[in-house]
DNA sequence: GATGGTATTACATAAATAGGTAATACCCAT
DNA sequence: ATGGGTATTACCTATTTATGTAATACCATC
């Protein structure tokens, strides 16, 4: 049984060339291939694909949104990113909205049928590139961009669990006045004047 | 030049067949292949590889705990890691200590060169299930795990930008009493007591 | 039309936090 | 030894939060 594949792609060369390629590889058959998302939520109820290939930048609707719509039906389909784009924030939006894979333009010839293969064996193509960054995101950054002090570090860790200031004073054996000091110079260095901001800096950029 | 690739595997079978597979190929030379990582930091100061292949499971000191030391010292060489685990544990454990990438030993033999390769590209090459996790974990969770309406969700997510009540009662056009409910509501339901708590739960759940 | 869930506002009080000022002490490095 | 950075404690005041109680209103649904 072949592996049904439906496209969306709005540039039409392009999105003719992947048909192409699928049609060459008697494993796939194309569903479809669409040049707008505005309907693919009815598309892939009546079509039920075994994958979808999703350009990232389209006119009118781009894939993210699509991503995201698609899988607040419920759906869990498969869907492989296509882009051109390889900055942080592209990638993380259509990962974070629920993307299977995200595969560069440049690598489509190369890699469209590996990458497929993976996503339907459970794995996550990524372009080295792409891969890099989301694990770069992962990792901590090397340091202290802020100047913490191992005294502040502490502090805003044991602030960032939700402690209160008493919590804390007990925590570290020091009083109450002394964990207001040290706060007093984290929201300082950190450019904020609330627990929540400094925990949500904090948290969000890693430091913690 | 031959690209310098340093070992560290235990069981000495493999490391054999690491260092002929490696040797089959000019591009690479074999720095040195050790049976535990003990002296790592000082044999990378000594050898200078340029990648370092890292077994995860060595008895004395694991591989993530190398991993980390050779960090601290500054050191920014790639570290592929070579595991047979794939749990989410080890994975991320691994990578949060800064590991370049994470390599399945039943992928060795099909994926060594290529893996190298990306690293030394600015790649992060994943066995494609270990790049599934790390995807996973990026998504938010499916929906809404504690219940929060749409306005609950509104200002926890106001909360979490850092936003104190008078902010949130201008943003939404309500009043302070109101904000002040919505925020009862949410401690309640998601078990906290703090502003603190609830924005650190937030954003660590993914709900915002 | 009754019911249940959500959204809204109000008032009151205790507790916690933010921001200012100030002083002491320790350690490291010049 | 002297100074700079860090850690510590103290006190004060204004503001913000946490929590309880209570009432009204809208909307969907049964």
């Amino acid at each position: 049984m072949a592996v049904s594949v439906l496209i969306y792609e709005d540039n039409t060369l392009l999105r003719e060339s992947i048909s192409s390629m699928l049609r060459l590889d008697p494993r796939f058959v194309v569903a479809a291939a669409f040049e707008n998302v505005l309907h693919a939520e009815t598309q892939i109820a009546e079509l039920h694909p075994d994958i979808i290939l999703m350009d990232i930048d389209m006119p009118g609707r781009n894939g993210i949104e699509a991503v995201i719509r698609i899988r607040a039906t419920g759906s869990k389909i498969p869907i492989l990113m296509l882009t051109v784009f390889d900055d942080t924030q592209h990638v993380f939006d259509a990962l974070r909205a629920g993307a299977s894979g995200y595969l560069l333009k440049k690598h489509l010839s190369t890699k469209l049928f590996e990458s497929i293969d993976e996503v339907l064996n459970g794995g996550a193509p990524m372009s080295p590139t792409i891969a890099f960054m989301v694990i770069a995101a992962m990792q901590k950054p090397s340091a202290n961009p802020y100047h913490l002090t191992t005294r502040e570090n502490e502090i805003l860790t044991s602030l960032s669990k939700g402690n209160s200031y008493k919590l804390m004073a007990a925590e570290f054996a020091i009083t109450v006045d002394t964990v207001r000091a040290h706060i007093k110079k984290i929201y300082e260095k950190l450019h904020v004047h609330s627990q929540t901001e400094a925990v949500s800096k904090a948290i969000r950029e890693r430091l913690v």
